[in-house]
DNA sequence: CTGTTAGCGCTTTCAA
DNA sequence: TTGAAAGCGCTAACAG
C-alpha cells in the first residue's frame, strides 16, 4: 500500500538509459545530449521525482547543513544572529540546525559532538557563559570540520575564524558620553561575571571612569547573577533602591536591564533624563517601544550571524587543502539615542 | 593527510570480527556475546569511533529531524512556539530544522517541497497568513509524510493534527470583561485581515458587543496593515489621534499592538486604566515589564509547540499500517491582570 | 555522449 | 553467537 518513492533507478528503466545518465540530466551536466536531458527532465517531472537529500549526501560527503548552537532560544541577540546566519546561509544552498546550550557547557559539548557525526558540514558557535574551557571545540577543528565562533568568546581559537563585537570599547563610548554630559554619579548593572561580554562592557565602564577622574564608588556597581528572568527585575530594583546616593546616569549591559532600571527609577519619582540617564545595550526593538524610550549601544546582531555565515562557508568552499588563515572579524557599533538620553544641549557628535 | 573517519569496518578488522557484530554490539543487541560487546565498546572508545549518521539515516529510512516552518522568526510568539517543540522533540531523541516561510506562500511551498526530499521525517507548520490554499499540504501528506499544523489554521487539513487555541473565545471574553466593568467605548485593533488568528479575534470582539447590545462603532475599529515593525506604530497612533469619541477599553490583537497603543495613548494624556483600559494579546514577556504594565490574553504558546511536537513524534512512532485517527487540539487562554485592566473593584473571576 | 561499476557507512536479513 | 552479503539511493571515476 505504501508508495515507494521514484528513484532514479525507476526512471532509467522507464526510459532504457542507465542511472548514471540521468543522474547527470537531472544535474544539468553538459555531457549528455539535449535531447536526453529533456526527455529525463520531462519523465522526472511526471513520475514526480523528488531526489533522495540524504543518499546525496551519503555518497557526495556533504549534506549542506551548518549547525548552530547558541546559549538560548529566547534571546532576541540569538535570535537576530540566527536570521543572520540563516539568510547568509539560505542564499547560498546551505540550511541550518540550531541547538540551544542552555547556557551549560554540558550540553555545549553534548550538541558539538552531536554535530560531529556527519550531519553537518560546518559549526558555528556562540559558546555558553559557564564554557571555560575549549578543548571540545579543538576537537572538533581536529577533526577538519570547519568552526566559526561568535560573541561571547572568552579565549580565541587556533583553527577557527571569530565574530565580535568590542565590547569594552562600546560600553567605554557609552560611559563617556555620560560625562562629556556632565553625569558624573554614574551606575553601572551589569550580568552574570562569568560571561567575556560583561566582563568586557565592564571593563570599559572603568576605563572610562579611570579616564576622566572619576573615583569609582563600588555602591553603584551591581552585576545581576540571575540567568532566570523573573528574578532580574527583583535583583535591580532592589539595588537601585538601596543606593545611599542618587545617580544620576546608569549605564546597563543588555536592553533588558536598562528597561527594568527604567521602570524602577520611574517608580522612585525619578524624571528621566533630566534627574538621570540611561543606556542600555543591544538595540533589539525594544527600547523604542517604551515610554520613555532607552537610548543604547546598538550591536549589529544581524550582520555578526550573516558574518560568521560568511565565513564558515568560505571556509567549507576551499578545497582540502588550501587552508584558509583565519580571520578575527570585529563589527562595529554605535550608540543610539533616545529618550533616556537627550537631555538639552547633548553633543551627539562623540 | 586527511584523516578519515573511523569507520565499523576498520573496528572490525582490528578485532578479527565482522562488521555485522561490531554494528550489533554498538547497537547493544542482545545477540552478541557481552565479552564482544565490551571488546568493540572498548576498541570504538579508543579509536573515536563517531557514528555516521547520514549512512545511519539512508539505511534506516529515518533522520531522527523534524521540519518546523513558521511564518517569521522575529516574533516571540514563533520562538515559544519552536521552543516547545525542540524540547518535546530532544527529549525524543528529535531535532528539529526551522525555516522561515517570510509569510510567503511561495517560499512555506518551496520549503515544504525541500523538506520532502527525505531529510526530516515529519514536518510542523504554521501556515503564513499568505496561505490561502492547502494543496501544498496535501501533497506531502499524500506521500504519507506526517504532518502537524499549529496556529493560523485557515482551514482544516485531512491527514493532519491540528493544535489551536479558541482565538475567537479568548478575545470574546476580554471584550467581555471589559463590558462587565463598565466600559463601553470599546476600541478595537486588528492585524491584517488575511490572518486567521485576527479574524478570530476580530469575530470574538464583535460577539460580545453584540451579546450585551453595544452598537457596533466602525470608528472604533481598525486592522493594521503593517507586516513591518516600523510602520505599525504610526498606524495606530494614526488611528487613536484621529478618533472623535474617547474611547474608555482598547482590545488588541498582539501585545505589541498594546503596548503601541499605551505609549501613544499616555502621550495623549490618557490615564491608564482610569480614563482607559488596555488588554493585549500573547503574553510573551513584554507587558509586565512596561510602566504601567499591559494585560493580555496568555497564549500558551511554549505548549503549542510541544503538544504539536507530541502529536508528531506520536504520528512517526506508529508503524506503517496503524494509522491514527487525526486530531485537534484545542489550548486553553486565560486573562492575565496587570495594571492596564486594575481598575477598583474589579470582578477578577470573569 | 552514455554505460558500468565501485563505493559512501550502516542495517538487516539469512545462513551458519 | 557470529558472519556474509544485499541493500539504502546517489555520485563519480573509468571505459567505451
Amino acid at each position: 500500500m505504501k508508495k515507494r518513492r521514484v528513484k532514479l533507478e525507476d526512471i532509467a528503466r522507464k526510459l532504457n538509459i542507465s542511472i548514471a545518465t540521468v543522474s547527470r540530466a537531472l544535474d544539468k551536466n553538459p555531457r549528455v545530449k539535449l535531447a536526453t536531458r529533456e526527455k529525463v527532465l520531462k519523465m522526472a517531472q511526471a513520475m514526480g521525482y523528488m531526489p533522495n537529500q540524504i543518499a546525496k549526501s551519503l555518497s557526495s560527503g556533504k549534506t549542506n547543513i551548518i549547525g548552530v548552537i547558541i546559549p538560548r532560544y529566547d534571546e532576541p541577540f540569538f535570535i537576530e544572529a540566527c536570521r543572520g546566519i540563516d539568510h547568509y546561509a539560505r542564499s547560498h544552498n546551505y540550511k541550518i540546525l540550531i541547538s540551544s546550550s542552555r547556557n551549560s557547557f554540558d550540553f555545549e559539548r553534548e550538541n558539538l559532538i552531536s554535530f560531529e557525526r556527519g550531519l553537518v558540514d560546518g559549526i558555528i558557535l556562540c559558546p555558553s557563559h559557564d564554557t571555560e574551557t575549549f578543548a571540545h571545540i579543538r576537537s572538533i577543528i581536529d577533526k577538519e570540520i570547519p568552526v566559526v565562533l561568535f560573541d561571547n568568546i572568552r579565549e580565541m581559537v587556533k583553527g577557527a575564524d571569530h565574530v565580535l563585537i568590542n565590547d569594552d570599547k562600546a560600553s567605554f563610548s557609552a560611559v563617556e558620553f555620560f560625562i562629556k554630559n556632565g553625569r558624573k554619579n554614574i551606575a553601572f548593572i551589569g550580568g552574570i561575571k562569568e560571561k567575556k561580554v560583561f566582563q568586557d562592557r565592564y571593563k570599559g565602564y572603568l576605563e572610562a571612569l579611570k579616564k576622566h577622574n572619576i573615583p569609582i564608588d563600588k555602591e553603584m556597581i551591581f552585576h545581576c547573577n540571575s540567568i532566570d528572568r523573573e528574578f532580574e527585575d527583583d535583583e535591580i530594583s532592589g539595588f537601585l533602591k538601596k543606593l545611599s546616593k542618587k545617580p544620576d546616569a546608569v549605564f546597563t549591559c543588555t536592553d533588558n536591564y536598562g528597561l527594568l532600571a527604567m521602570k524602577t527609577l520611574i517608580k522612585m519619582g525619578y524624571k528621566i533624563p533630566e534627574d538621570i540617564a540611561i543606556i542600555g545595550f543591544g538595540d533589539l526593538g525594544l527600547g523604542d517601544v517604551f515610554v520613555p524610550s532607552l537610548s543604547c549601544v546598538a550591536q549589529p546582531s544581524f550582520e555578526m550571524g550573516k558574518k560568521a555565515a560568511e565565513l564558515l562557508i568560505d571556509q567549507l568552499n576551499k578545497s582540502e587543502e588550501e587552508t584558509l588563515p583565519k580571520k578575527v572579524i570585529k563589527l562595529k557599533t554605535h550608540l543610539v539615542h533616545r529618550d533616556s538620553t537627550r537631555f538639552k544641549k547633548v553633543n551627539f557628535h562623540i
